[in-house]
RNA sequence: UCCACCGUAGCUCAAUUGGCAGAGCAACCGGCUGUUAACCGGUUGGUUCCUGGUUCGAGUCCAGGCGGUGGAGCCA
């Protein structure tokens, strides 16, 4: 019986006839000969048709097909440096071919396309080397995250998605219609988060959140994937050393396993490689004046290269402020200690400084932004309620969020990571929409 | 919500001052034993986003609309 492989693993059979199920990406011919250019969603080889070998019949079906026609190919494995693929130098000398079918005209070709015609045709654009790529390393990230965090007694209880207030009170939600009752969907689960931590002291939850934003840029979705970990007993200060742990860990399994996928996308890894404890810190204080003498020495930023826009204490900073901030580093950067009015009303005041919080955002190198908003959280219920009454939310709702500090309060401590803008910065995309299958954006629910 | 840009063949684009609707790729047919976005020859392919206006004549100018992209604010 003939072994059925995956194109992965076709280094350990040369020399032997085997069998592979794919997808032909692409065939070129020269009269007797055709190559075959094959995938099967482990990797992609090359597939060498000869006619001598075939015979007239079955070449002639191989020149009939056409490119995303599915097959199972058989033949003997050789080494070859001439080959293509991932992994390279490898092909199959076939003998033998089975048509599964001729695939109508492929709309995707080698040529370029435009952004708006790749993402009608996102369920096809999946196929491509460079989508497959990343998919890879998102998938490599997010079992990266959940390792670090189950193998240190992180518990995973996930948080509902149909929730019936604010989360954070500030940005938009996406509304809809829970049997009569207005309801909505979540944009964070850390509220929640803050129940279960008094239950299990350590937890996380990991899925989709909601932001109903009409942001239109690089660097957002209004669907995305965000890990939050919540933990009891835990101070802002050791939770920035949990932060740079499990955020080197990720980065460098990523580097060690995704080596194959992040060289087909061209990412320099030499700044990855920096993504070791301690982390540069920086209070809000700090940051501004940086801004300030940024500003005063007529510095611009990257990609437009504008001028860097001043900033007054107080403000939140923009991107172009961020991107500034975290190139001045070579590698993540914390910036704690933000004003409490340009944060959610739920953080720590810093003692003595009450005007500012104990925060902290981690900003990636290379623009790639804000990838984790953490903070204490306020563990005082008469302090709390103060500050959900001066934001005017609804206390009503949040009478169960207040009274996990009456039984028992602690400090506790917990961030969210953004897991679309951490691929992207890994992979060094552009755009985190290329980091999701199926991205939603602004104006795009389809496909 | 605001600002900017874009919409011509399946795709990427061109079309001079307002004067015959074009090319490359894809598809189809033929040729070639080492191709890497192959190459060579041939064939096919159009609601120029929509509606209205100006004009002898509109892809081109004007008005309105629709769709898309990038950015700002906000955020992960």
């Amino acid at each position: 019986m003939t072994p059925l492989i995956r194109i992965c693993d076709v280094k350990e059979y040369i020399g032997e006839t085997v069998q592979v199920r794919g997808w032909l990406q692409r065939r070129t011919g020269k009269g007797k000969i055709n190559f075959l250019r094959v995938r099967d969603g482990s990797g992609s080889f090359q597939a060498v048709a000869f006619r001598p070998t075939l015979g007239d019949d079955l070449f002639a079906q191989v020149k009939s097909l056409t490119t995303e026609s599915s097959l199972l190919l058989t033949g003997v494995i050789k080494a070859d440096e001439r080959a293509p693929g991932i992994p390279g130098g490898y092909e199959m000398d076939v003998c033998d071919i089975e048509i599964v079918q001729i695939a109508e005209p492929y709309p995707i070709t080698p040529k370029e396309h435009g952004i708006e015609f790749l993402l009608d045709n996102r369920h096809l654009w999946l196929r491509s080397n460079r989508q497959w790529a990343i998919a890879r390393v998102r998938t490599t990230v997010i079992r990266a995250i959940r390792d670090w965090l189950d193998d240190r007694g992180f518990m995973n209880v996930d948080t509902p998605i149909l929730t019936p207030a604010a989360g954070e009170g500030t940005t938009t939600l996406f509304e809809i219609d829970y049997h009569g009752v207005p309801a909505f969907l979540a944009q964070t689960g850390q509220l929640y988060n803050e129940a279960n931590i008094f239950a299990f002291g350590k937890v996380y939850c990991f899925g989709p959140t909601f932001r109903a934003e009409k942001s239109k840029t690089r660097r957002h979705l209004q669907e995305f994937w965000m890990v939050e970990p919540e933990i009891a007993f835990c101070k802002l200060e050791e939770l920035l050393q949990i932060e740079e742990q499990f955020v080197s860990y990720v980065v460098q399994t990523t580097l060690q396993k995704c080596a194959a996928e992040l060289q087909l996308l061209e990412r320099d890894t030499g700044l990855l490689q920096n993504v070791k404890p301690p982390f540069p810190r920086i209070s809000y204080d700090e940051a501004v004046e940086k801004i300030h003498a940024a500003v005063q020495a007529g510095v611009t930023v990257p990609p437009n290269d504008e001028a860097l826009a001043d900033i007054v204490w107080g403000e939140d900073f923009g991107a172009p402020h961020e991107t500034y901030l975290a190139s001045q580093f070579d590698r993540p950067l914390f910036v704690t200690h933000y004003p409490t009015v340009c944060k959610a009303f739920y953080m720590e005041p810093e003692p003595g400084r009450p005007e500012v919080c104990r925060s902290a955002d981690l900003l990636a190198p290379e623009g790639y932004g804000e990838i984790i908003g953490g903070s204490e959280r306020m563990s005082d219920p008469d302090m709390l309620l103060a500050a959900i009454e001066k934001q005017k939310l609804p206390q009503e709702a949040y009478h169960w969020y207040i009274e996990l500090r009456r039984y028992g309060s602690v400090p506790h401590s917990g961030f969210g990571l953004g897991l679309e803008r951490t691929v992207s910065w890994l992979t060094g995309i552009s755009h985190l929409r290329e980091a999701i299958a199926f991205p939603r954006t602004l104006g795009r629910l389809t496909p």
